[in-house]
DNA sequence: CGCTAATCTAGAACAAGTTTCAGACTTGAT
DNA sequence: ATCAAGTCTGAAACTTGTTCTAGATTAGCG
């Protein structure tokens, strides 16, 4: 993997909805067919299936534009990471989880993202590689993903002001999330031990909030 | 990443210690010598410093050959991972956890190996980098890394027949090692959170074990 | 409108993973 | 010792991520 990107601090006005320059109506279509054109390589053939010059030709932008918008191929996947999580979380909003302990509903929502991914299970794959491969040069994005995901969790929880202990359990269960995902994607586990392990991950919950608060 | 191996069955009597046809003297030096160039390669500069070419010339032997051992990086920086387990389950083993329970002596083992491989964080970083972005055609070799870690975590419980209940606990005990190890080599966690973290899923064991057996 | 800085394009060039090939070397069996 | 099959070597070629450059376009401004 060639990567040395130098993200230089000046020049790189990227394209994150914070912090950077606001984007014209050109440029923020032409961000929408970036990201369009990557979700839409990626689910055909995965992480390999989507090539920095396709997504190019796809979206009718040049390379060099390309690496403007998005820095690196781990740059550009987590972004469409970031789009499709902001999608799902609006979706799973639309229908709470029905179950009675903060656990239950928890280990629901997740199982029911589970499913949604299972759909595109190539789109998935470049994500979530794409998300544990990212080094120090996307921790911003790969941050603001991780945020996204604690939002779900807390939402599906129903807590808005979750004590330390709490917040533990989340990552752990964040953690167990993507890694069962993963484990999954490259045909090591099948469903049902993904939904064994979320849920018992998710008994972490009860042992913070006996009985609710 | 330029990736397609085509993982033909019956050419590639690949290295293995099991399954593949044993190694003659000199094949078994060579593989040491690939495995201790990629080792230190690794240490410094992490993933990206080891480069086929200077792994190859750094073992003496030619790129095709170090391509016949190991059939892309990724295989290769998992079987150093594999490598580097199998030493520490060694030195684990020598003191064993002193921990009251079996949730204790987990979290002190974790800790443990993870003290040693903050010695080597960039030696790190190439291994688990390795092994979250293994595809498919990485499976039986990533399964066995996984069974290692298994032991080692039954090792430090003291269990030698876990119920299925405790064996879905240790996975997502693994989970969450993975995934904060990648969080932590990226900068986006403290030492003191993973450890929180380690700790907080390390209680799941007293739920499925409450007395101890 | 006409200027200037920033942005975009096309395309070449470069880096590192992977594949391929012809020829030299080993190994194992006879 | 000799032959066939399998291995190893060195070097070139190919692929895909990334960078660079020169010129065209666009946006904002007077």
């Amino acid at each position: 993997m060639p990567a040395q990107h130098k993200v230089e601090a000046s020049t790189a006005r990227s394209a994150a909805p914070s912090g950077t320059a606001p984007l014209t109506e050109r440029q923020e279509a032409r961000r929408r067919r970036i990201l369009h054109a990557s979700a839409q390589l990626a689910s055909r053939g995965g992480f390999d299936a989507v090539q920095m010059r396709e997504v190019a030709e796809s979206s009718q932008v040049a390379l060099g534009t390309l690496y403007r918008y998005f820095p690196s191929k781990v740059h550009l996947l987590v972004a469409t990471m970031q789009d499709q999580l902001e999608h799902m979380h609006g979706t799973l909003r639309k229908k709470p989880p029905s179950g009675d302990t903060a656990a239950q509903r928890v280990a629901e929502t997740l199982m029911r993202a589970f499913r949604a991914l299972q759909r595109e299970p190539h789109l998935a794959d470049a994500m979530v590689r794409a998300l544990t491969f990212a080094d120090r040069s996307v921790s911003p994005e790969v941050d603001q993903v991780s945020r996204q995901t604690t939002a779900i969790i807390l939402d599906a929880m129903g807590l808005a002001d979750p004590t330390p202990e709490q917040l533990s359990a989340v990552r752990v269960i964040e953690h167990t999330w993507h890694s069962a995902l993963i484990t999954w994607l490259s045909g090591r586990a099948s469903i049902a031990q993904v939904k064994i392990d979320i849920e018992t991950v998710c008994r972490l919950i009860d042992l913070t909030e006996p009985s609710g608060g």
